[in-house]
DNA sequence: CAGATTTCTTGCACACCGTGCAATCTTTCA
DNA sequence: TGAAAGATTGCACGGTGTGCAAGAAATCTG
């Protein structure tokens, strides 16, 4: 548990410039009107060393801290005598922690989401990424295998889809419930089976 | 109903003439080393042509037949006394015909995705396109709105992470069971609130 | 059938993306 | 303080995707 040192520090700093300017610009001009050479420029980089920290501008936008896999740990944190189903969810609303500290970034990210269907694809390949982590975990638990057995891979997905609808209610409903509540309402909906809803 | 028309069946036999080179090349050289200029001179048109029938790559291969909407008709073809879960699966069955017909070009693209990573923002995109229209059915047969309400969303996000699951199995047993068979598991699973499996 | 109209194709130009490489500068460590 | 490790940068390159305008082909009309 050294300290971060100095060249640590200056990445974690160049890093975070990247991802503010990424953010204003968007905020501004709207994400595909912004280009990574003026990303670069306000963060006070090279054009080439914006491509050192984030695969593109949407990665800069979404995963402004890289990539901590933290479902796993979090996972095994659990208590083991809960249903997998359980688990998993608490798993998931610690991370959602990221959100609620964050509100105000998260609001404006998705605000320029909103406003950029373009940018879809790379969205939904980074929320992806971590079903697979949340696959592997959820087979260590369940003592399965993450490729032969249905039951990990598709939990993942589903827990990704209900994070991903819960995300976007959170935005519609114009963050006026917590995103962590949300989410519960989701699972409830899953573990319950699906039924179907008692129209108003 | 008029027949189609010199005009249209061109269009026609240009795209599938574009899918097909896309199709080729790839499962050859792989598909990140396919170029569209490639794929546009094996099909006889010109590189900017290729643009009027496909956004990219990963669409002439993933959707070759353009994006025929065709759950919502499906969905509304169930007997209206089902659960809305149930009158899904079936819907969605329905279109998983389309694999069986052609069995042999799916387990090619197929093979081609599992050897490209690099595509896999396209290939979600490509899928959540559906998503959209799935919900919208959804709503309609629950008489909710489909921005306001939890359900249509959930359940379309949740049947397109099934299908992709599914589809994953499929490719990963070897195609040694039906599609359908392997997405009617997941279904089941599902409906059955995701209980704990059993670990063997 | 001829001409007008609609629709598709194509070439050109352009801005941008993402990456390999090699030179250079900076931090770290011995 | 000098060597090793790591980060930044410029350069060059191939590829993507799009707007635009000219041309070719199919369709419609009289």
């Amino acid at each position: 548990m050294t300290e971060p040192g100095l060249r640590e520090r200056k990445k974690q700093g160049t890093r975070a410039a990247l991802a503010r300017a990424t953010l204003d610009l968007a905020v501004e001009h709207g994400l595909a009107a912004v280009t990574v050479e003026q990303i670069a420029a306000r963060a006070g980089v090279s054009y080439r060393t914006f491509f050192n920290y984030f695969s593109g501008k949407e990665e800069a936008l979404l995963r402004p801290d890289g990539g901590d896999a933290t479902f796993g740990p979090h996972l095994r944190d659990q208590d083991p005598a809960l249903p997998v189903l359980e688990a998993a969810r608490r798993a998931m609303r610690a991370q959602l922690q990221a959100f609620d500290e964050d509100q105000e970034s998260w609001r404006q990210r998705l605000a320029v989401l909103a406003a950029a269907p373009e940018a879809l694809p790379r969205v939904l390949e980074i929320g992806s990424t971590g079903e697979r982590e949340v696959a592997d975990a959820i087979a260590e638990r369940t003592g399965q295998d993450v490729d032969g057995d249905l039951y990990p891979a598709l939990l993942a997905a589903v827990l990704g889809a209900a994070f991903r609808v819960s995300l976007g209610r959170w935005h519609a409903l114009g963050e006026t419930r917590p995103l962590a509540a949300l989410f519960d309402e989701a699972v409830d909906v899953l573990a319950a089976g699906l039924p179907a809803p008692r129209t108003h």
